[in-house]
DNA sequence: CTATTAATAGATATACAAGTCTATTGAAAT
DNA sequence: ATTTCAATAGACTTGTATATCTATTAATAG
């Protein structure tokens, strides 16, 4: 059914039907929606019937992947201190402390695929289902 | 010298000296550094060669105690969608793997202490030495 | 064709953390 | 005593991510 969120590439959602699921405003999801799928991760699909489909395997659609679609970069991620030249070679005090953090933020990112987040949430088939089940918003 | 930043509780470093060394501005700084006086981690002395000066063990300072003296709460910070009800017990879809970072940080942060950042940064004994050699800003 | 549904684009608004400014209080030096 | 230095308090401003609004474009159904 909601072919995005549970994975099962059968037809399309809708960004309004999405962020009923998730209580994110629907233009605002539009907009990431649309950087995935500027990504290639996402097929879009305009006027009735149309909506959002997933046109990745989700094992191999990463959460690092989605940021970096979305404009993160963690090179350009800043020190605490926010020095312009800190570097490796020219680091900040608490330059290697942060580094760590970096590290493991990155092994999070790089190492949690969408199947993993499929699998971990209990989302097995149906999100709608799982999603009265918990009673949400 | 500069007892706060390098750890040797000799005499009080100012917020303006220390706003110069670490590139935070001065009245930013003396905010927080007002927190971590009420915390119990820095004395204060108003006036002529005043300033703030640690009053705990560096070892005994853990980045997590900053951070909660700052006003952070780990258990208040919101999953990636905002919903008010994502418990462990009532979870959203990304709770599960959102909390595998929570704990990766929570990890970082209570286990890395003052003294950790002193000796990892390589800043042994004089910041403002280190922070000549390392020709900062 | 026409009506309807839904993505897209871009301008605009809101909220809140980050940062600044001004004035006051307190401590030390002369 | 008076001057000077520095923390403190709190009002105010700025910057930016987050969100909303309005209009347009595209696709399908009847």
């Amino acid at each position: 059914m909601t072919g995005l969120v549970t994975f099962q590439q059968d037809e399309p959602i809708s960004s309004s039907r999405l962020a009923e699921l998730t209580g994110v405003p629907s233009h605002y999801l539009s907009k990431i929606m649309r950087k995935m799928v500027e990504a290639g991760y996402v097929n879009s699909r305009k006027g009735h019937g149309g909506g959002f489909i997933m046109s990745i395997d989700p094992e191999k659609l990463t959460i690092m992947d989605v940021l970096t679609a979305a404009g993160f970069d963690m090179d350009e991620q800043p020190c605490v201190f926010g020095w312009d030249e800190c570097k490796n070679e020219n680091p900040c005090p608490l330059h290697p402390i942060w580094k760590r953090l970096k590290d493991a933020f990155n092994d999070w990112a790089c190492n949690t695929n969408f199947d993993d987040i499929r699998r971990e949430s209990g989302m097995v088939d149906d999100l709608e289902k799982w999603n009265q089940n918990q009673s949400l918003r």
